[in-house]
DNA sequence: AACCCGGGGTG
DNA sequence: CACCCAGGGTT
C-alpha cells in the first residue's frame, strides 16, 4: 500500500468512526471544514497528557462550565483551579495551565498563537502539545508525535529499534505521512487508532483500517512493538500523616510547597517520605492515637506506605504547621488521591472526644 | 540524557 | 498485587 492510500484509508476510517468527544466539533461541522475552539483544544490536550480520554471527559466539562474562555480561566483563583484539578495527577500541569492562560489572556488578547513555534513558547506546551494545537485548531501540517503515534508508526513500518533510540526514525515516517489537507483529522485519526485498535498489549489487527499497510502484522510481531529499553525498579518509602479534627469539625491541612511532589496541593501535615524510618513530628500537641492504619499508594517512581495518626483538638488549639479548614468549606474531592485515601481511612477511626495529654 | 512528576487500567 | 502506559520541566 502506498503512503497516499494509507492516508486515505485512515481518513475514511476517521470520518466513519471518530469518537464524539466534548472538545471536538460534530461530524457535520467537521465535513464543512470547521475547526474546534483553540481554548478547548489546548485545555483538552493538556489534560490528555499522560491521561486517558475516559479520565479527562468530566474534568473537561467541569472546567469549561466554570471557565468558558481563556480569559475566565486566567481570572480564576489559583486554589479553585488546583482544587478542580485534584485527582487528575501531574499537578505541574495545572500550575502551568494557569500561567499559560494568564499570558494568552494578558499579552495576546485572548488568542492562542497559530504556529508550532509560537505555541511552544507558552508554559506547559511542549513539542507534542504545540504540534497538536497547531494541527487540530489551526489546520497546520505539524508533525504530531505522541506515544500512540509512535506505536502505530513502529508497527506499520516494523521498526524494531527500541525506544527511545527509535524516536527520530518514527518521526520521519510520521512526517512523510502528514498531509497538507486536514492535518488535524489525520493526527487525531492516528491517535484514535492507537487508543482503540492499535493498542499496546493486544492490538485488534483484524478490524484495523490499515492492516493491509502494516509490516509488523505481516511479520506477526505487532504486539511486541515498539521495543523498549528496560526500566528500573521502584523503591518503597515510608511516612507518617497526622489527621486532627477540631471540636467544631475543622480539619488541619497544609498547602504543600509549589515545587516537588503534589506541589501546590492541599495535604495532611506529616513526616518526610523516606526509605528508612520516618521522623515523627506532630503538627500540634494533642493525644495522638495510632489506629494501625496504613495508606498504600504508588507514585511515578516510588511506592509509599503512609502510616496514620489521629487526634481531636480543642477550639483554641494552635498548630505549629498548617491551618484548620472549616468543615463547611472543606471538600475531600479537592485533595490529591493519596491524601483522600488517608482521609477515607482515618475518618472511621477518629477518637471519640478530645482528651488531655 | 537523566530524572522528577499521578493515576488509571490490565492481568 | 505487579506491571504497563506516557508529555513537560528541570538539571
Amino acid at each position: 500500500m502506498r503512503d497516499d492510500e494509507l492516508q486515505r484509508a485512515l481518513l475514511d476510517w476517521y470520518d466513519a468512526h471518530a469518537r464524539d468527544l466534548p472538545w471536538r466539533v460534530g461530524p457535520a461541522a467537521r465535513m464543512r471544514g470547521e475547526l474546534p475552539d483553540p481554548y478547548g483544544v489546548w485545555l483538552s490536550e493538556v489534560m490528555l497528557q499522560q491521561t486517558t480520554v475516559a479520565a479527562v471527559k468530566d474534568y473537561f466539562l467541569r472546567f469549561t462550565t466554570l471557565w468558558p474562555t481563556v480569559g475566565d480561566l486566567a481570572a480564576a483563583e489559583d486554589a479553585d483551579v488546583m482544587g478542580e484539578w485534584a485527582g487528575l495527577g501531574y499537578y505541574a500541569r495545572a500550575r502551568n495551565l494557569l500561567k499559560c492562560a494568564r499570558v494568552v489572556a494578558g499579552d495576546m488578547d485572548g488568542r492562542f498563537p497559530e504556529t508550532e513555534d509560537g505555541l511552544r513558547e507558552l508554559p506547559g506546551i511542549g513539542p507534542y502539545t504545540a504540534a497538536a494545537i497547531a494541527s487540530i485548531a489551526f489546520d497546520r501540517p505539524a508533525v504530531v508525535m505522541d506515544g500512540n503515534i509512535e506505536r502505530v508508526m513502529a508497527r506499520i513500518f516494523a521498526v524494531e529499534t527500541p525506544l527511545p533510540a527509535a524516536k527520530p526514525e518514527l518521526k520521519s515516517h510520521a512526517a512523510r505521512l502528514t498531509p497538507e489537507d486536514r492535518p488535524g483529522c489525520h493526527a487525531q485519526a492516528l491517535m484514535d487508532l492507537g487508543a482503540t485498535i492499535c493498542t499496546p498489549k493486544s492490538p485488534a489487527c483484524g478490524i484495523c483500517p490499515v492492516m493491509a499497510a502494516c509490516a509488523a502484522r505481516k511479520a506477526g510481531i505487532a504486539a511486541g512493538l515498539p521495543a523498549k529499553a528496560p526500566k528500573k525498579a521502584k523503591p518503597t518509602r515510608h511516612g507518617i500523616a497526622y489527621l486532627v479534627q477540631r471540636e467544631d469539625g475543622a480539619w488541619l491541612l497544609e498547602t504543600r510547597p509549589e515545587k516537588g511532589l503534589l506541589g501546590g496541593m492541599l495535604g495532611w501535615p506529616g513526616s518526610d517520605w523516606v526509605e528508612g524510618e520516618p521522623a515523627a513530628t506532630p503538627p500540634l500537641d494533642a493525644a495522638w492515637h495510632d489506629p494501625g492504619l496504613e495508606v498504600r499508594h504508588t507514585f511515578t517512581h516510588f511506592h509509599l506506605r503512609l502510616s496514620l495518626r489521629v487526634a481531636r483538638a480543642p477550639l483554641n488549639a494552635v498548630p505549629r504547621r498548617g491551618d484548620f479548614h472549616e468543615l463547611a468549606t472543606f471538600r475531600p474531592a479537592s485533595l490529591p488521591t493519596v491524601m483522600r485515601k488517608a482521609f477515607d481511612l482515618a475518618k472511621g477511626a477518629m477518637p471519640a472526644t478530645s482528651a488531655p495529654h
